[in-house]
DNA sequence: TAGGCCATCTGGTCCT
DNA sequence: AGGACCAGATGGCCTA
């Protein structure tokens, strides 16, 4: 979609993050509703004819037949649109603001190299995925330890990764996440220069997990 | 300049 | 009715 060209998107974000639910006036022409709606958008007249698309159709007729709902003027009803359209467009920002801050926790977390290199969201979960399968595996492998069971264990390639893929194949310790796409975290990483993915943790020494062991 | 990543808007759908 | 969630579209920014 294409911003009003008078609206900055990095001051409008500002002053909306501050505001996430701002109460919308009426007479308060936005962007967004001054924008031209994306081709994929125009499925008929449905959403340019009344708010909520189609499905509106009826409330509106139910109104003119002497419903309950009192019958507004098109004018009142574009306005309306318009400042349910901005909340939901706030509501949404929001949503995504909540959603990008738990990304930014979760790549707290992670051990990257370097450390300040930031992984995009896809690397962020994928990584997370085989971090978690990783410090799984290194306690099992700590419990065959600590009882005496060491030499029960089974070796490094012995251990079958998550997804039951073929031994000591670490690329494949992403999917089924990386199945579906062609980016595993093994592979974006080592396609980064700078980013590298961890260690296969079958192959760690209990007890001696260090970020170190992940490079 | 092409491609990847991202933020944002938007309409549809489901739920409360 | 309104909010949450989702997926598609779009444009901006950055990098190789």
């Amino acid at each position: 979609m294409t911003p009003h060209p008078s609206c900055a998107p990095a001051v409008q974000v500002t002053h909306e993050t501050e505001q996430p639910f701002p109460g919308a006036s009426d007479d308060e022409v936005t962007c967004v509703a001054s924008a031209p709606p994306s081709p994929t958008r125009l499925q008929g007249n449905c959403a340019e004819t009344e708010g909520g698309g189609c499905r509106g159709s009826s409330r509106k007729l139910r109104a003119r037949r002497g419903g309950r709902s009192r019958p507004k003027s098109e004018l009142a009803l574009s306005k309306q649109r318009r400042s349910r359209r901005k909340k939901a467009n706030d509501r949404e920002r929001n949503r995504m603001h909540n959603l990008n801050s738990a990304l930014d926790a979760l790549r707290g977390v992670l051990p990257t190299f370097p450390d300040d290199a930031k992984l995009t969201k896809i690397e962020t979960l994928r990584f997370a995925h085989n971090y978690i399968w990783a410090l799984t595996q290194t306690l099992r492998i700590a419990d065959h330890s600590l009882y005496g069971l060491e030499s029960l264990a089974p070796p490094c390639e012995e251990l079958a990764s998550p997804d039951g893929g073929s031994p000591g194949d670490w690329g494949s310790l992403y999917s089924p996440v990386s199945q579906a796409g062609s980016l595993s975290p093994a592979a974006s990483l080592e396609e980064r220069p700078g980013l590298q993915a961890p260690a296969s943790p079958a192959c760690l020494h209990p007890g001696a997990l260090a970020f170190s062991d992940f490079l």
